[in-house]
Formats: C-alpha cells, sequence, structure tokens
DNA sequence: GGGTACATGTAATCAGTTACATGATTTA
DNA sequence: TAAATCATGTAACTGATTACATGTACCC
C-alpha cells in the first residue's frame, strides 16, 4: 500500500475513536486536539475522505437528501493501515513554520549596510517581540483551557501532547522575553554556548 | 501588491545579503540556516524565483550555453517588498508537524478497545520515545555543530534563531525522555497542572 | 578518459488553500 | 418569517514534492 500523507492518519486515527462522523465533526475535534500539532482546513477533510475511501480504508455514506452529507466509518483494512503506521518508526524531523522567527532573522537586512545593530533594527525586534510574546501568550491561554476540559484525562496521549504545546508555547514566551530584555545581544550570545552541556 | 507565501520572503531575505547568487547557491545556505525552521525543496526554488521575477522583486540572468545557469538578485522593489513585509505584524501562528507526536497522539485507538494502557500500548510507547529521543538527539549534534561556523556571530539574529532550534530540540528530548521513565503516565499527569504558575 | 560526486533544471503530480455556494437551525 | 448562525460541500487555484534528465568538475 502506497504510504499516505500523515493528514490521513489523523483521519483514520479519529475515525478509530469515533467509529463514525461527518468531515464537519472531524473538523471540530482536529480544533480541540490534535489539530495544534497538525492542522489542515476542513476542505482538506473531504478530500482526504474521497482519497480514503478509494483505497478502500474508510467508507463514505452519502444522503440522499438536500445537504447530501457524508458518513465516514472506518474499515478493517483502515485499521489494519493505521496500526502499521503507528508501528512504523520514523527519523522524519519535526517542521516547524513560526513567521516570527522567519521575521527575525531576516531583520537586517532589512535595513541599510552594516552588520551592526544600527537602532532602527533595535526597534524592530522590540516591536517584534513584543507581538510575538502577545500572541504566544494568546495560544498558551488556549491550550490551558483545553487542558482544563473534563475529557482531558491526565496521562493519556492526548494530554501529553497538549503539554508539549504548553511547555513550547512556555519556551517561545521565554525566548520573546529575553530578546525584549536584550535586542542588540540576542539569545544565543557569548554566554552560554553550546558545547557546556 | 498580493502578498507572497513566507518561502518567498525567504528568497527575498537571502537575495538581500548575497546581492546575487544561484538557486543551488541558495539551497545551500537555506540548509545551514534557516532552512532549520522553514524548509522547502529546491526545486521550490524555481518556481519562487519565477513568481518573484514576474513580479519585478527580482531579475534572473541565464546563461546561454550548456547548464543554462541562473543568477538572482534583488532589485529595489524587491527591497521595498521585503522591507514591507519585514515590518507587518503577524500574529499567525506557528505551525508545528511533527510526525513523533502525530504517533503518541494515536497510540491507543492504534490497540484493541478500551481506554486503560494495555501492556502493547506500553511497549509502543517506549519504542516511539526511545526512536524519538534518538532522532532530537541527532538534530541537536547537527544544530550545536552549526553553532561553532565561524560566520555564527553570537547575539546576531541567525544566531537566535539557531539557539531556539537548539532550546526546542532539548525541550523534545527532555520531553520523551519523560515518556521513557512513565510511559503508563505520561508528561501532563496528576502533578503540574496548568495553571499553578 | 572513465567513474563518481556535485550542480542544475524541468515536468508531472499531489497536497493544501481560498473562495464561494448553499442547506439547515435557531432565535427574535 | 427574516436574520443570523451553524453546517456542509465543491471547484479553482496555488504551493510543495517527487522523479527524472542532464551538465560539469574532480580524481585515479
Amino acid at each position: 500500500m502506497a504510504d499516505l500523507p500523515s493528514s490521513a492518519y489523523v483521519v483514520l486515527g479519529l475515525l478509530a475513536e469515533q467509529e463514525a462522523a461527518t468531515p464537519y465533526q472531524l473538523d471540530q475535534l482536529i480544533l480541540r486536539g490534535i489539530g495544534n500539532f497538525w492542522s489542515f482546513p476542513r476542505s482538506q477533510l473531504y478530500a482526504e475522505a474521497g482519497r480514503l475511501a478509494r483505497h478502500g480504508l474508510i467508507i463514505e455514506q452519502r444522503e440522499e437528501s438536500g445537504r447530501r452529507r457524508r458518513t465516514l466509518a472506518i474499515t478493517e483494512a483502515g485499521r489494519r493501515q493505521l496500526r502499521a503506521w503507528l508501528e512504523t518508526p520514523t527519523d522524519a524531523p519535526a517542521e516547524v513554520h513560526d513567521p516570527g522567527v522567519l521575521r527575525l532573522y531576516f531583520q537586517p537586512v532589512g535595513h541599510d549596510r552594516g552588520e551592526g545593530h544600527s537602532a532602527a533594527v533595535t526597534q524592530a525586534v522590540l516591536r517584534l517581540a513584543a507581538e510575538q510574546i502577545a500572541t504566544h501568550e494568546k495560544l498558551l491561554a488556549v491550550y490551558r483551557q483545553n487542558a482544563e476540559v473534563p475529557t482531558m484525562r491526565p496521562g493519556s496521549p492526548q494530554r501529553a501532547a497538549l503539554e508539549l504545546g504548553l511547555r513550547y508555547e512556555q519556551l517561545l514566551i521565554d525566548f520573546w522575553k529575553e530578546v525584549l530584555d536584550s535586542p542588540t545581544n540576542l539569545p544565543g550570545g557569548s554566554f552560554g554556548r553550546p558545547g557546556d552541556e
């Protein structure tokens, strides 16, 4: 079986716990759960559903009437595929796409010549840091709320993924706060060089 | 000006510091630098180059002879666009796609009924954790090497981005080590609940 | 000078996103 | 019952990836 994109396994995984769901319901689940770590727009769910159905990994039932709603359910073959994937070792690195860091990286080139930090760069970096702190604190708050919902069992994989999200956001906030504190000598300066475990 | 995908700004940003480069050279730069935080395959560079050239943000020169090599250089309009983007506030959240976490999340559904941790799940989680630790330690080692290259100025944005990478990998390693230590009560268990600042 | 590794480009395909259209349900 | 909101689907487009083809330099 040709291997599927990871988003397909998100669908399979959710259907494995839900037994059956509409794409819309899956979207809600993703939003509240794994979506914070592997998100994609709802419309993609239709494409995934089609693909998975073609492969016989799920079955789609359409309503006849107006909305022609789809109900999705995983098949035995789908479960097998999911299990196989869960057991497949992976050393694929995580992909991080962070627009804030990207902007930080290129700050110096936006301004005129010279490697040194101009006042303009400093200003821009400060603005960026403040904005990023706000962004990440907002997300942290959302995660904390998610941690409170009753179905979130402590010690479960779902809770662990969320925990990682919480720590990640905290890391980012700490990082940007350091930037705010010394915008001309960013984190990773002369002290605490790597190699000194 | 319609706004461009972030990868376009990677190209613009690099060209702004390099003055001129071939796509291949850009690829090398990305590999060593920002690529750890915003990567895409080399072939994409050709598409980006085309797009940017069409918009007049860079100029492309092609060799006449055999390889028909392209040399890219940023234009004044390109610099303006880059500057504008650098100053655009963004609250777009970072996207993290981590195949290890995704697998962890769905471990329970791979195995038979019941919410409780079966021995099989525990086994699978342990394997996953071990494998993830190895993966992230490998990447950490690469980052540490990158931190040593002479052009990597301490306190610079490039170094800061790398620093973030180092911390991120360390975070992941710590997380997975905790998993290894108590695979039946994953991080985010009863103690250290959020809300207790 | 033949093999190997590096450098370069393109086309075809697949994934992901945006924008839109419409059906159903609630509520004032 | 009109307006607002939630739920649902599709098509068109753009971005990203894979697979391939070929050129150039180096080195034994």
